[in-house]
DNA sequence: TTAAAAGTTGGAGTATACTCTAAGTCAAGA
DNA sequence: TCTTGACTTAGAGTATACTCCAACTTTTAA
């Protein structure tokens, strides 16, 4: 009954896979997580936080050497909340320039839907007039 | 005074490098790109519409091998226009889904700044009280 | 105690998308 | 004509983010 999670453990609850949380650690991004004497990974229930803030920031585009300074910033504690209030401000900046563009794209690709129906719809019409003349 | 534009004035009109362009052409992308009995690239005024659909496509996230697919459906002409919608109209589903998970991680970014600010806060409500207790 | 299961590391391999170099060919102006 | 600059190709190199393997150690349970 020990208070410690083992990698598999994690990989199971976070979905992120044994293999990728070793990447992320030899990166730089765990630096959190606890070692046995022996040095096996001994993960807390308190780990899933920064855990679940890797997951945001890989999901929403920020590059591993990017998270890798925040984990640095998070490890030092409550010194270093302003450093990373304006990292997040900073993120969030970018993910909205990236969300702009991705409905930017979807306005172009919804019209060009609607162009190939039509050109669908064109294309019945001479088939049919086709038939028409041939009759 | 030719008709023609080099991967150059491409490049520069596209934004898109000649290196690139030269690189999606070995990757199949370029099918509709003429050719000098030299072997020089000879891009159309005509060219520059699948050229402009190929960025709108890799903005939206498309990977490359799935562009080659479209183009290989566009240089076939208007027998293809169907088969083009459905990969369009799939695409669109993709590209919504990205949008939407983007926008959750906005939520969450967002409120980890609101969240921030308030520790931040916090620390100087802290600060301030330590002062007072000095005096 | 001992065998299997699960953990560790360093480093190799994969996939994607470029990015650049080397060696050679082609085209246009002095 | 000849030189310079732009074009060509094959293939090597870079960056990012995994993904996996081999060799070894540790833990666990019969």
């Amino acid at each position: 009954m020990s208070e410690f999670y083992t990698i598999h453990d994690v990989a199971q609850r976070t979905g992120i896979s044994a293999y990728t949380l070793r990447y992320y650690d030899k990166e730089g991004l765990l630096t959190f997580v606890k070692r046995s004497e022996s040095g096996i990974r001994l993960f807390s229930e308190a780990d899933f936080e920064p855990l679940y803030t890797i997951t945001v920031l890989k999901k929403s585009g920020m590059p591993i050497k990017e998270i890798r300074e925040f984990m640095k910033l998070y490890l030092k504690g409550n010194e270093t909340i302003h450093e990373r209030l304006l990292m997040f401000q900073e993120h969030k900046k970018n993910l909205q320039k990236k969300i702009d563009e991705l409905n930017e794209m979807m306005a172009i690709v919804d019209y060009k839907c609607w162009y190939f129906e039509e050109a669908e719809k064109h294309n019945d019409i001479n088939y049919y007039m086709e038939l028409k003349e041939d009759e």
